[in-house]
DNA sequence: AAATGACTGTTTTGTTCATTTGGTCATTTA
DNA sequence: TAAATGACCAAATGAACAAAACAGTCATTT
């Protein structure tokens, strides 16, 4: 057999919907990009979006991955949870396929991208409320609902980072954990 | 003279606007319901975008007074505010016109609207920073960037009122005030 | 002097129709 | 003979055009 033909499909898709986005990828320029005759890649997918999909688990996965490697079993439970949700809003930011998936789900509203993008925000909501979990257990933190605290500090760090900048000068990483540090962990009382 | 038509066009628009949103709004229909030529609206407002300004200029009025009523010298800091901004945004989300303006913002994208969406948005920070402003020469909370605190105490608002009803059971106004209590004001450290 | 609505140039909307697209399947290939 | 293919089809899309609706003006009326 010659060489991985899923594997070269899932290629060409990746780098056509980094490139073009979702809706503008069409499935015979996947096929051309993998020198595949367009029948072929519905030997391995029942569909376009099923091919989206895999290929976005992927993504989710390559996250999941940064901010494991964000965590240090040494360090503070704040510390780890701030570096985690810096590396991945980071990710999101600067990776190919996340800002074009972003932007189209902002300006078109495409459903399987918006679907896809609720998928990659609960796979973090996840992630973090399994540490807060853990540092609720460890007594690093005072007793309080896991998905909420989850919550609350996704939308603080996308706030910091997406929104802020959206009109103002933008905050160095430092800063950002500092406020984090003040807001969630010190708290504004005297 | 008959009755005040400045009045009468502007009850009008409101009606319109708060009915059919700003798009859907046309001269025309505002002319025929406030019982007036056309023309005379021109007399008084040079052009569509001018007549909804004045208007939404008296929303934001209403809004400010909404929460100057909510601030009570006697309370702390974070018991005014707490009710300051539930009560600016459960008028938000109770209110004819804000809520055909944030659908209309949010799905269309008009952009009048979302121009006028900034103002309003701008105006709320002002008032909370102010607040903030005093709590912290009162020596009331900790010295902070009064400006990013009055972003990120309206972020986490926002998210705990709209957000995350978005997908979860809705939060009641003693469960949000505790767990605004516990991150920004006690904070996660023991 | 104030109010008006018919008028105008522009924008939006509805419609048509040729092209493109996702997906199938009979044929080809190895 | 199993895997690969591209011609093919129904459905979706969008370009092009005509018709309608629009914001704003201004000569006329009140």
């Amino acid at each position: 057999m010659s060489i991985d033909r899923k594997q070269l499909i899932i290629e060409a898709a990746t780098k056509s919907f980094s490139l073009f986005g979702y809706k503008a990828t069409t499935m015979d320029q996947v096929a051309k990009i993998a020198n595949v005759g367009k029948g072929t890649i519905y030997t391995f997918f029942k569909n376009k979006e099923e091919l989206f999909d895999e290929i976005v688990q992927m993504l989710i996965a390559e996250m999941k991955q940064v901010a494991e490697e964000a965590i240090d079993p040494q360090d503070s439970f704040h510390e780890n949870v701030h570096r985690a949700l810096f590396q991945l809003l980071q990710f999101r930011k600067k990776h190919q396929l996340s800002i074009k998936l972003m932007q189209e789900g902002r300006e078109m509203g495409t459903p399987a991208v918006l679907e896809v993008m609720e998928k990659m925000e609960q796979a973090i909501l996840t992630f973090i409320k399994e540490e807060v979990s853990k540092a609720i257990d460890a007594k690093e933190i005072k007793p309080c609902n896991p998905e909420v605290t989850a919550f609350i500090m996704l939308k603080i760090y996308v706030s910091l980072i997406f929104d802020w900048e959206q009109k103002r000068e933008p905050l160095s990483e430092e800063e950002i954990a500092k406020l984090f540090e003040l807001y969630l962990f010190q708290g504004l009382s005297i």
